[in-house]
DNA sequence: TTCTAAAATTGAGTCAATTCCGTTTTTGTG
DNA sequence: CACAAAAACGGAATTGACTCAATTTTAGAA
C-alpha cells in the first residue's frame, strides 16, 4: 500500500540511516580518492556495512555516483526556476543567465572527474537505474530551457513563429556537448566554457529575436 | 631513421600481421558478444596470441574498440569530402546531406552498444590514446561541417556575416548529442534521427541562409 | 656462422568489482 | 511471549582486466 517513506518500523529507518551512510562515504571518498580510487570495501568500510550490503542498495558502484549525481542536477534545476519565472528583459541575457547557473551549480559537488565517470556511466549503461534517471534529468533540464524559451515568447522578446521545442533542444544539446568537453580537459576554465557558449548562441539569438 | 611502415624486416611483418589478427579477433567478438562479453583471453586465443601481447600492443580493451572506431569514423570523413567539394544548392538540403552521411556510414561496421562503449571510454579516459584520438576525430568531423559552411558561403547560399566557426561547432554539437541519445536507445531508427536533426536545423537554416 | 643486446612474447599472478548463499534480524500472528 | 516467513546482512568465492619477471626471438656486428 505504502510504496514511499513509510519511516515506522525499525527495518525502514534502519534502510534509510543505511542509504544516508553508503552515499556520505561514498561522496567523501570519491571526492578525495576518485572515483576509480574509492574501492567498494573502502566505501563499506566507511559507512559501516558490509560489502554484499552495499549491492543490496545499489545495482552497482556507478548507481552509487548516480545518486549524488541526482542530487547535484535537482538543486541546478531548482535554482534554474527562478530564471524561468523572472528572466532577464532580453533574449541573449536570459539564455546566458540560465545555462549560466546549470555551469556554475554543476561543480559544487560532484569534480570534473566524477562528472567524466557519471556521463560515461550513463551511456555505457543507458537501462541502468542511473542511466535511465540521467536521461531524465537531461530531458528535465531540456524542458526547463524550452520552457523559458515558452516565456520569452508570451513577453514578446522571441519571434511567436519560432519552434520553441527544436529550439529548446538545439540549446541544450550544444550547451550538454560543450560541458562535456569541459570536464574531459581538466584545465578549461568555467568562464571560457560560458564565453564558447556565448558565442555559439549568438547566432541563435540573431535568428529568434523580435 | 624511419619512423612509419618499413615493412622490411621480420620484425615489421610480424607486428602488422599480429595488429590485424587482434583487430580482426576483437571486431568479430565485440560484434557477436558485445564489448563485455568478449573476454580479452578470448580475443588472444582467437587472434593466436597472448594476452601479454595484447597490452603490448594496446594499452587497454578500450584502445582495441578504439582502433576500429578510427577505422569507422575515417571512413565517414572521406565520404563527408564528396559533399563539401560539391554541396546541394540549398543549406538545408546540403547540411542534411551531411549529417545524413554522417549517420547512415556509422553504423556499418560498429552497432549502437560498440558505440556506446566507445563514447563511454573517450569521456572517462579522455587522456588514454584512445581518449585523445577521439576528441580529435570530432574536431574533424566540426571542422568539416565548418568547411562547407564556408563553402556556401562562398558560393553565396550563407549570408557572409554569420560566424562560421561558432555556426559549425553548434551544427556538430547538436547533431553528436543527438546522435549520443540515438545509440542510447536501441529501439531508436535512424529516419527518425534524421527528422529531428533537420527539424532542429530549420532553425539555423531560417537565420543564415541568405 | 656465431654471439650479444634489444625487442617481443608469455602466462601465471594481482587486484577490485560483483555474485552467491548460509546466517541473522525483523515483522506479523497466535 | 514464541514462532515462522520474509527481508536484509555478511564475507568468502568468482571473475576478468591488467601487470610483470622470466623466457624466447630477432637484428646486426664480427
Amino acid at each position: 500500500m505504502w510504496q514511499i517513506a513509510d519511516m515506522s518500523g525499525l527495518r525502514a529507518r534502519q534502510k534509510a540511516d543505511r542509504h544516508r551512510r553508503i552515499i556520505e562515504a561514498a561522496a567523501a571518498l570519491f571526492r578525495d580518492t576518485g572515483y576509480e580510487g574509492a574501492k567498494i570495501e573502502t566505501i563499506a568500510a566507511q559507512a559501516e556495512v558490509s560489502v554484499g550490503t552495499i549491492y543490496n542498495y545499489y545495482q552497482n558502484k556507478g548507481d552509487i555516483l548516480g545518486a549524488i549525481v541526482s542530487m547535484e542536477v535537482n538543486e541546478v534545476l531548482n535554482a534554474g526556476r527562478g530564471v524561468v519565472a523572472n528572466p532577464p528583459a532580453n533574449v541573449g541575457d536570459a539564455l546566458d543567465t540560465l545555462l549560466g547557473i546549470y555551469i556554475e551549480h554543476s561543480l559544487h559537488y560532484l569534480s570534473k572527474e566524477m562528472w567524466r565517470q557519471a556521463m560515461a556511466i550513463s551511456t555505457q549503461l543507458p537501462d541502468s537505474p542511473f542511466g535511465q534517471a540521467y536521461t531524465a534529468l537531461d530531458r528535465a533540464l531540456t524542458e526547463q530551457i524550452r520552457a523559458l524559451i515558452a516565456r520569452l515568447q508570451a513577453i514578446g522578446l522571441v519571434r511567436r513563429d519560432i519552434d520553441g521545442q527544436a529550439l529548446g533542444e538545439l540549446v541544450f544539446n550544444n550547451m550538454n556537448m560543450m560541458f562535456i568537453e569541459f570536464v574531459k580537459r581538466d584545465k578549461a576554465k568555467i568562464a571560457e566554457l560560458r564565453a564558447a557558449i556565448r558565442r555559439q548562441n549568438r547566432i541563435l539569438v540573431a535568428a529568434i529575436a523580435v
